[in-house]
DNA sequence: ATATAAATCGGACGAACGACCGAATTGTGA
DNA sequence: TCACAATTCGGTCGTTCGTCCGATTTATAT
C-alpha cells in the first residue's frame, strides 16, 4: 500500500517540517536537524529525498511561491471593479499579517536570502514578477488612463505591491495595532 | 600620541570592516575571522572591544541608523514645498539604490535579523518609526488636511516609507534598469 | 522463494564557528 | 625607573554544522 490518502510520506513531512521551522524561526536559524527532528525523521534521509540543504530550501520555496500565487490571484478574483479588488488585496495582507504573520515572514527571510544568493534571487524575483503582473492585470487592466495620471501601470502595480511588503514588515517589527491600517491609505491610489 | 587624526582606531578599523563586510556579503555569511582579516587585526581583538559577536553588530546597526537619518533629513530639508520634498526624498532612495546598494542591503539584512532577534527588532523599529516620523514632519506638515483624504498623516507616512523599501527591494532583486522609476509614482500622492 | 532495488537507519567525518585564556607587549603615571 | 594597567597576540577549547557512508530493513518483480 503505497501513499495512503490521510498519510504523509517521508518527503511530504519533511518539506511541512522544513516550512514550519523556516517561518516560524528564520532560515539562519535552523538546522537540518532542528527539520529532521520536527518531521520526525533520521537526519539522512533529508539528504535522501533533498540532495542537500539547498536542494531542500528551494523546495520549500516553491512551496511558498504557489502559496502566495494562488491566495492571492484568489484575492483579487473575487470582486469585480478594480476598487474593490485593491481593497480585497489590502485586506488579504492585512489578514494575511494579523492571522498568518510566519507566512509573511517566510517571504521576507526568503527575499533576504535570495539577496546574497543567486539561486534563490531568481526563484524571488519570478515572484516579484508574477505578482506584480497580477496585480497589473486585475486592477488596472480596466482602468481608463486618465486615472493612471501618467504613470504606466507596471509601475504603479511594482509600487503596490512594495507598498504593502514595506508596510508589512513596519508591523512585523512594530506592536502597534493601527498600523495596518495605514494599508488602507493605499486606496488613495483609487479615488 | 593617542588618535591622530588621519588613522583609525582598533576598534574603528573593526567597525568599518565589519560594516564592509556585512554590506556585500550579509550578516548570515560573515565571520568574525572575515571581519578580523578584513580590518587588519587579530580575532581575539574583536572580543576585546566589543564583547562578543551581537555586540559588534550591534554597533553597526547604532552607525547604519544614524547614516540614515542623516542623509534622509538632508535630503528632506533640502526643498520647501511637500512635493519638492517627496521629489527629493524619492530620489535621494533611487540614487542610493543605483550608486549605493550596499546600504540598502544593511537595511534589509538587518531588518530580516530584526524579524528573529529581540535585541535587534527594538532598535529596527526604531529607525523605521523615525524615518516615518521625519517624513510626516517634513511632507504632510504644511499639507491641508483636504489632500489627505481621509487618512492619518501618520499612516500615510508609513505607507511611502514602505512603499520606498518595497520598491527597493524589487529593483534589488530585479535588474530590470527601469525599475527604479516606479519609485516616482509615488508622487501621485501629491497630485 | 529469490534476487534486486528502494528506503531507512545510526554513526562518523572534517570543517567552521564563537568564545576564551595566558602570555607578551606597549603605554601610563608616580 | 618602576609598578601597574591597557592592549595585543597566538593558540585552543567545546560545540555545531552539513555531508557522507556502510549496514540493515523493507518493498517489488520475476
Amino acid at each position: 500500500m503505497i501513499n495512503e490518502t490521510n498519510e504523509q510520506t517521508q518527503s511530504e513531512k519533511i518539506l511541512s517540517a522544513a516550512y514550519a521551522c523556516i517561518s516560524t524561526r528564520g532560515y539562519a536559524n535552523v538546522s537540518m536537524r532542528d527539520i529532521a527532528d520536527e518531521a520526525e525523521v533520521v537526519l539522512s534521509q533529508i539528504n535522501y529525498y533533498f540532495k542537500n540543504k539547498e536542494g531542500l530550501f528551494k523546495e520549500v520555496v516553491r512551496m511558498m511561491i504557489l502559496k502566495y500565487l494562488k491566495e492571492i490571484e484568489a484575492s483579487l478574483k473575487q470582486e469585480n471593479s478594480p476598487q474593490k479588488r485593491a481593497k480585497g488585496l489590502i485586506n488579504y495582507f492585512k489578514n494575511m499579517l494579523q492571522h498568518n504573520p510566519e507566512l509573511f515572514r517566510l517571504l521576507y527571510d526568503f527575499t533576504g536570502l535570495a539577496i546574497w544568493s543567486p539561486v534563490f534571487s531568481s526563484l524571488l524575483s519570478e515572484l516579484f514578477k508574477d505578482l506584480s503582473d497580477m496585480i497589473e492585470k486585475y486592477i488596472f487592466k480596466d482602468l481608463q488612463l486618465k486615472e493612471l495620471k501618467g504613470y504606466s501601470t507596471k509601475n504603479l502595480s511594482r509600487l503596490i505591491l512594495g507598498s504593502m511588503f514595506g508596510t508589512g514588515i513596519q508591523v512585523l517589527l512594530d506592536q502597534d495595532e493601527e498600523l495596518p491600517e495605514a494599508l488602507n491609505a493605499m486606496q488613495i491610489l483609487f479615488e
